[in-house]
RNA sequence: GUGGGUGUAGCUCAGUUGGUUAGAGCGCUAGGUUGUGGCCCUAGAGGCCGUGGGUUCGAUUCCCACCAUUCACCCCA
């Protein structure tokens, strides 16, 4: 139990970091370009954020989050999603007063949810985020979306199917719920017994059920795309003619409902296949009711959670390689005490130069110490013993090619940095 | 929270129809040159056969429980 990491959690090792480092770079740029700034919030929050933004009904605040009291009483929560943090500071910071919109991201932020743990779910997992305030536009919503499938692209990703669907707003939704609710009711003894709670408290989300007798009955619902106000269902064609002008291609899905109950109008999901039950790799939409609700002035919201594992599994799926960086430039090879010594001062000297130096610490014999060079992947061994000591001439070997120079002490680092 | 699968070396896995010292490949360490890597050869280190209980003369093997892990449901990234 002592040396087991806790149930969902994993180690990011030295061997797998690069990864992570790649895509975050990536991911930095692509952000950059399109004008959205870094924002790092706590990774918890005082419990009453989550049951006022995420919901009090959804199942991640009732039976998904980790919350504790801390020394002062506190009710506190480990942040399980991100934008209830985002739009906390961006409240709390008075952003709103800045010239709108205000566009944020944040990057392989924890998230934590107290979840059996399967393929592409942990109690502990990374996520990507988008958060754009203060735009009612479709524009911005194409933008988001956008950010996220230029993310999939440059990673090399390929047959993902963006899901988009609109759900209303605070004027269409009720009426909606209400046709919904009554349509369910005829038809209430072919539901599951979750269903027809879900009818009472959530009954959008009898839509994304995965039985089959309740999507049999479902499916002949009426659609919250066919009585959408006149504003939802412009702004979801506005929406619809920008990706198309983009050449994105999506799919209307009327069964995306998403799990958090701050979303209006736009809701999406990128989807993969291949990588287990759980292929959903980004998901997000429209929050135009969030902000005020969290005290704020009203203010529209729209943006995205992408998870940093999922995509990883996405990656590992299709084959796709992420360049490593080569680990070693020098090593360099001592035998004895005095070279050992020298050997030293000449890897400090290489380090301080940028390049990449290593040298021996493990006494070992010159041929073991090639031995590890060639497993490092050095790219070019100097060699120091009792005659170079003497004769103040190293040995340079290079890896590849099997050849070796004379190179002088001094002209070391002029002859590696030349070779370079 | 519910259901199924799996737990033998660092990793991937054999194996014991219940019987003395539990195996392979890879990896690791050393050696095969007195100062030269990759290939090859040799040797070595490394296992409470997940934990606890039961059956038995005897359990790593059979039974039960627990734990861990994994997949799926619920839900989500």
């Amino acid at each position: 139990m002592l040396t087991k990491a806790p149930k969902g959690t994993k180690d990011v090792l030295p061997s797998q970091s690069g990864k992570w480092q790649y895509i975050e770079e990536k991911i930095r740029r692509i952000c950059e370009v399109f004008g959205y700034g870094e924002i790092r919030t706590p990774v918890f929050e005082h419990t009453e954020l989550f049951l006022r933004s995420v919901g009090d009904t959804t199942d991640i605040v009732q039976k998904e989050m980790y919350t504790f009291l801390d020394k002062g009483e506190r009710s506190i929560t480990l942040k399980p999603e991100g934008t209830a943090g985002v739009v906390r500071s961006f409240v709390e910071n008075s952003l709103y007063s800045a010239a709108q919109p205000t566009k944020m991201y944040y990057l392989s932020t924890p998230v934590f949810r107290y979840e059996r743990p399967q393929a592409g779910r942990l109690r502990e997992h990374h996520q990507f985020g988008i958060e754009a305030f203060g735009s009612a536009e479709p524009s911005i919503d194409a933008e988001v979306i956008s950010i996220a499938l230029s993310v999939l692209n440059e990673l090399g990703i390929k047959g993902l199917a963006l899901n988009i669907n609109s759900i209303g707003c605070p004027k269409c939704r009720p009426d909606y719920n209400k046709a919904l609710v009554g349509y369910l009711e005829e038809k209430q003894s072919g539901l599951c017994k979750s269903c027809k709670d879900r009818m009472k408290t959530n009954p959008l989300r009898t839509l994304d059920c995965k039985e089959e007798k309740c999507r049999a009955i479902v499916s002949g619902a009426p659609k919250m795309l066919e009585v959408l106000c006149e504003d939802c269902s412009m702004h979801f064609e506005g929406l619809k003619k920008r990706l198309e002008s983009a050449e994105i291609n999506y799919e209307i899905n009327p069964f995306i409902v998403r799990g958090l109950d701050y979303y209006t109008k736009t809701v999406f999901e990128i989807i993969a296949t291949g990588i287990g039950a759980q292929g959903t790799v980004c998901g997000g939409g429209r929050y135009d009711g969030l902000v005020e609700q969290i005290g704020g002035p009203p203010t529209p919201g729209m943006g995205f959670g992408m998870g940093i594992e999922r995509l990883l599994l996405v990656l590992e799926s299709q084959n796709i390689a992420l360049p490593e960086k080569s680990s070693c430039e020098i090593y360099v090879c001592t035998l004895g005490n005095a070279a050992s010594i020298k050997g030293f001062e000449i890897t400090a000297g290489f380090r301080q130069m940028g390049i990449k130096a290593e040298c021996d610490h493990m006494g070992r014999s010159m041929k073991a110490q090639l031995k590890y060079a060639n497993k490092i992947g050095a790219e070019k061994v100097v060699i120091i013993g009792d005659d170079e000591l003497e004769s103040g001439v190293a040995v340079v070997r290079d890896m590849e090619k099997s050849e070796e120079n004379k190179v002088p002490f001094a002209g070391l680092n002029e002859f590696i940095k030349a070779g370079k």
